[in-house]
RNA sequence: GCGAAAGUGGCGGAAUUGGCAGACGCGCUGGACUUAGGAUCCAGUCCCGCAAGGGGUGGGGGUUCAACUCCCCCCUUUCGCACCA
């Protein structure tokens, strides 16, 4: 009974498949060529879960079609191997990464294979392997060796006109004032330009596991593991200057097919803003003057200098607003400014705020804390001393660690300096309906008395008032001529100028682990073995750096990490002199940021990867993932990208030309009355419903997320198991749109295995004996104009739905022709041919069988994608619906091509609708060709 | 709080430019075949109503001959960011 066996039928065809590497993509071709991309996995010890193969689905439905479609496709698989997990298993077990490593690899490789998916497995490689280490290695010592000319002018491969770009540090000019001072003092100037740096950074550090732990490893400044207390300590680090790339990561969104809220929060990321830097005198007020006058002479230096604090504002129409100052607690000039009489107090202040780590300072967000320091500065546009104070809403990472405070017109200085009763002054007059709406009856007169006791500051764009000196005068000024204004009078005077600031920080690249890549730097021992402060980096030939051997992952107890403990590989000798290794390894992001170019030239030996192979595959067409990487990975692979195009090494400025985020697949979480989770092992599913296998009790399901602790995880494995590939794939995309967040249910694969079932006994006899045509498939049969027309139709609406990924669509539209051509008794070959051919793509396996048994003996993989013909889709006559009043009240049959009055007469010749139009007047007759008739009455 | 996306039958979802709301699938109901059905096939299934008819795409308003679709206000859900001066 040949009947489909889907298990047995896949095993057949993914091991042809794999035999005659039927998907091996060709490094040069005369066909065009498109490269589609998977989000790689991180092999994890639980393994896929059905979630994981939808982007794999999706974008292997549409390699498998553009491969019909005569393109040389790449389509390639990996695993982003290095990361916490397989480390932290270690710790526990003992059990080295490596070993946990390759063993989740197996098991992910069996998962994906067994899908079918149609990579060029001869491109497979893991982060992990020492021959892809090496080359991002090489990557890391190519942004040390870089530094960014922010000067340097070009034009773009698009013809544009740009500014800034990533140049060999050989190129630096280096100062005669530094040259002078000798060797060392021109590396570290050097060092400080490099795009790969280290400075001083703050680490979690939990003194009682001995280890420094990553953000989401402490929950209110203690650990998750054991509850211990971690403190924030600074540690010497790698950082990567991502931040001078900012422009350049916004300005080359607008090149990219991306989904726009990806690219919008791709900008509230790099988070730009205009503003102004201006300078406060802090000095004796008697000094003042002088201080001013002086500045008039130099202009705005680079550094503020010891007698001034720089702030930034994005409100320079507001500096005459200013009743106060606040530094970060952690600012320098913050000893300087205490006055004896508050150091105590501060000093508590500052520390009771280190203490705090940042997840409890977001926390305790709402009420505002802070402390006088005793000092004052000086408002250079009016000569007013103001108070300087510390508090933690101002952040040292931001700006210039110092604000000016205008709590008039910023919501957060207000709420502080109501708890510190300090004083509130209007500078910008509000429209009225912003001050009708804070309180009935105010004007623009009342309002600066009463503006102290508003519910909320006026944070918009108005009129200037209160705002002029001597030699500028704001006042009835619009917000944006009022900015331009000032900050024009600001550089004049040499205590301000405009301003670009980000919120985008520096990349901390840094990590005190174990199972990562080794950054390739060697640091100089002086003769007694400490180190120097010059580092120098790994010879190329020498990459790669490999993880030494250990056996015990165990935290130290020192916040350097693990690799601290394998002291005869830290130290190296070269060129007579000692050094000891970099203990820190590389984040996670370091692998995936440069994948997509190892997949071009996966085995070279020599390169990184060959430029004809870069030229001719780059940019990735299509890159399918989840919006979890929204930011983070897209952003620093792109950074990584300009970094490498900027140094010649690949051709195109952006990775990911088209990107697409797969929605969340969620799963149904059953629970009890009680509310206690119940596993899908304990649970009886009948009449739709659900119910305890043991109590019987009836289970409420809700849809939520899959996790490990809902116990709502479904394994690929199962639907594959149950119902085989095909199945899996297919209902994969059924469920609604590649992008929507959608519920899994095993209902609905049931479903699309009844539809394969069908369409394979629409083909296959499955009363005989042996496999052969169902004995109403017909050869050589002419197809009936009805079934032209059906087949044509769905050619036409299923290849349209392959080019727009709008797989669920296209399911839809095969399952009304396996409806059709089942309810058929002469069921021409040739239609056969054309329905398995698009399917084929979706279902590979069932469809490379019925290809077989339609006569042919090659794979279709290669087979020409059905072409509708539009003679065919075209119908004679056409049915439209009769509207009175915009409602249907008839219907009419007219030919295709008839003419609007053709129509109209039809239409009103219709008996159903004559007992609608009969007695009333006829106002208007609107006829929209091929779609309906909407006749007005009245 | 800010930003974004989305709200359509019992459920997943479909619907070029505004033009027949609910394709396709699940579930459910009835029937056929059958020792049996969780196989298969046939019919039905947005709501109210016996019917004629009426109502209906989160709620309210508007534009239009015509609104799931466009505009305004509101509600809900999800996601992202979160004291960024």
């Amino acid at each position: 009974m040949p009947v489909y066996d889907p298990r047995a039928l896949e095993a057949k065809w993914q091991e042809y498949w794999e035999r005659h590497k039927t998907f091996s993509a060709e490094d040069k071709s005369s066909k065009p060529k498109l490269y589609v991309l998977d989000m790689f996995p991180y092999p994890s010890g639980e393994g896929l879960h059905v979630g994981h193969p939808e982007g794999y689905s999706a974008t292997d439905m549409y390699c498998r079609f553009q491969r019909m479609r005569g393109y040389n496709v790449l389509h390639p698989m990996g695993y982003d191997a290095f990361g916490l997990p397989a480390e932290q298993y270690a710790i526990e077990t003992g059990t080295h990464p490596q070993v946990t490593t390759e063993r989740n690899i197996a098991n992910i490789r069996r998962q994906i294979k067994q899908l079918g998916f149609s990579y060029d497995w001869d491109r497979e490689f893991a982060t992990t392997d020492p021959d892809y280490v090496r080359w991002t290695q090489w990557i890391f010592l190519l942004l040390f060796d870089t530094w960014f000319d922010s000067e340097f002018e070009w034009v773009d491969p698009a013809g544009r006109k740009r500014k800034g770009k990533g140049r060999p540090i050989s190129e630096l000019p280096i100062p005669q004032s530094i040259r002078s001072q000798g060797e060392a003092a021109l590396r570290l100037y050097q060092d400080s330009f490099r795009l790969a740096y280290q400075a001083e950074s703050p680490v979690n550090w939990c003194p009682a596991l001995g280890t420094v732990l990553a953000d989401e490893e402490v929950i209110d400044g203690r650990s998750e593991r054991g509850n211990h207390p971690v403190q924030r300590i600074p540690l010497r680090q790698w950082m990567l200057r991502i931040t001078v790339y900012a422009d350049r990561l916004l300005e080359d969104l607008d090149i990219l097919d991306w989904p726009e809220p990806i690219k919008e929060m791709q900008r509230n990321w790099v988070g730009r803003s205009e503003g102004a830097e201006v300078d406060f005198f802090i000095g004796e007020s008697a000094s003042f003057d002088s201080w001013i006058s002086s500045r008039k002479k130099s202009g705005f230096p680079e550094e503020p200098g010891p007698e001034a604090i720089r702030v930034y504002t994005t409100r320079p129409d507001t500096l005459f607003g200013a009743t106060y100052m606040v530094l970060a607690p952690e600012h320098p000039q913050v000893d300087r400014l205490t006055t004896d009489e508050h150091r105590a107090e501060v000093d508590d202040y500052r520390q009771r705020v280190a203490r705090t780590s940042e997840e409890d300072r977001i926390a305790g967000r709402g009420e505002k804390s802070g402390m006088f320091t005793g000092g004052y500065a000086t408002n250079p546009v009016n000569g007013e001393r103001i108070p300087v104070w510390i508090a933690d809403y101002v952040l040292i990472s931001y700006g210039t660690g110092a604000i000016m405070a205008v709590p008039g017109h910023d919501q957060r200085d207000l709420e502080f300096a109501r708890k510190f009763r300090i004083p509130v002054r209007a500078v910008v007059a509000p429209a009225a309906e912003w001050l009708e709406r804070m309180q009935p009856g105010l004007n623009v007169e009342t309002y600066a008395r009463v503006i102290a006791e508003l519910p909320e500051a006026f944070a918009g764009d108005g009129l200037g008032m209160q705002s002029s000196n001597a030699e500028v005068s704001l006042d009835g000024i619009p917000t944006t001529q009022a900015k331009g204004r000032i900050t024009s009078w600001l550089l004049k005077s040499g205590i301000g100028r405009g301003a670009v600031k980000y919120k985008l920080r520096d990349w901390l690249f840094s990590r005190q682990r174990y199972w990562g890549e080794p950054i390739p730097i060697l640091h100089e021992l002086d003769p007694d073995g400490k180190p120097s402060g010059l580092t120098r980096a790994v010879g190329l030939d020498e990459l790669p750096v490999l993880l030494p051997e250990m056996e015990d992952f165990k935290p130290t107890g020192r916040p350097d990490g693990p690799l601290g403990k394998a002291t005869e590989w830290i130290r190296v000798r070269r060129d007579g002199r000692d050094f000891a290794r970099e203990t820190n390894t590389m984040p996670q992001w370091a692998g995936s940021c440069w994948y997509y170019l190892r997949f071009c030239d996966p085995r070279n030996e020599k390169e990184p990867w060959s430029p004809e192979k870069e030229r001719y595959w780059m940019p990735v067409d299509l890159y399918v993932g989840g919006a979890e990487h929204a930011v983070l990975h897209l952003l620093y692979s792109r950074f990584w990208h300009k970094v490498l195009f900027d140094r010649g090494y690949v051709s195109t400025m952006e990775p990911f030309q088209k990107l697409v985020n797969q929605g969340m697949i969620l799963s149904v979480t059953y629970r009890t009355s009680e509310g206690r989770i119940v596993p899908y092992r304990q649970i009886r599913f009948e009449e739709g419903k659900a119910f305890h296998a043991e109590t019987d009790e009836e289970l409420a399901g809700e849809t939520e997320k899959m996790s490990k602790s809902r116990g709502n995880v479904i394994p690929v494995d199962v639907p594959i198991e149950r119902y085989g590939s095909d199945t899996t794939r297919l209902y994969e995309m059924f469920m609604g749109p590649l992008e929507s967040t959608k519920p899994w249910s095993m209902q609905g694969v049931e479903g699309i295995s009844r539809f394969l079932n069908r369409a394979w006994r629409m083909i296959v006899d499955e009363s005989a004996d042996a496999l052969q045509l169902n004995p109403k498939v017909v050869k050589g049969a002419d197809p009936t104009e009805e079934q032209n027309r059906v087949l044509h139709k769905t050619i036409k609406a299923v290849t349209q739905d392959m080019e727009t990924l709008s797989f669920n669509t296209a399911i839809s539209r095969l399952m009304e022709f396996v409806n059709y051509f089942t309810g058929q008794d002469s069921r021409p070959l040739s239609c056969m041919n054309s329905f398995v051919l698009m399917l084929a793509p979706m279902a590979p396996h069932i469809c490379e069988e019925l290809w077989q048994i339609l006569g042919h003996s090659e794979s279709l993989t290669y087979e020409s994608w059905p072409v509708f013909d539009p003679k065919y889709v075209e119908e004679s006559t056409v049915e439209l619906p009769v509207q009175i009043n915009g409602k249907v009240r008839g219907r009419i049959t007219v030919p295709a091509n008839a003419g609007q009055e053709d129509v109209k007469q039809a239409a009103l010749a219709d008996s159903k609708v004559q007992r609608y139009i009969e007695g009333a007047s006829i106002r208007k007759v609107i006829v929209v060709p091929r779609k309906l008739v909407n006749i007005v009455v009245g």
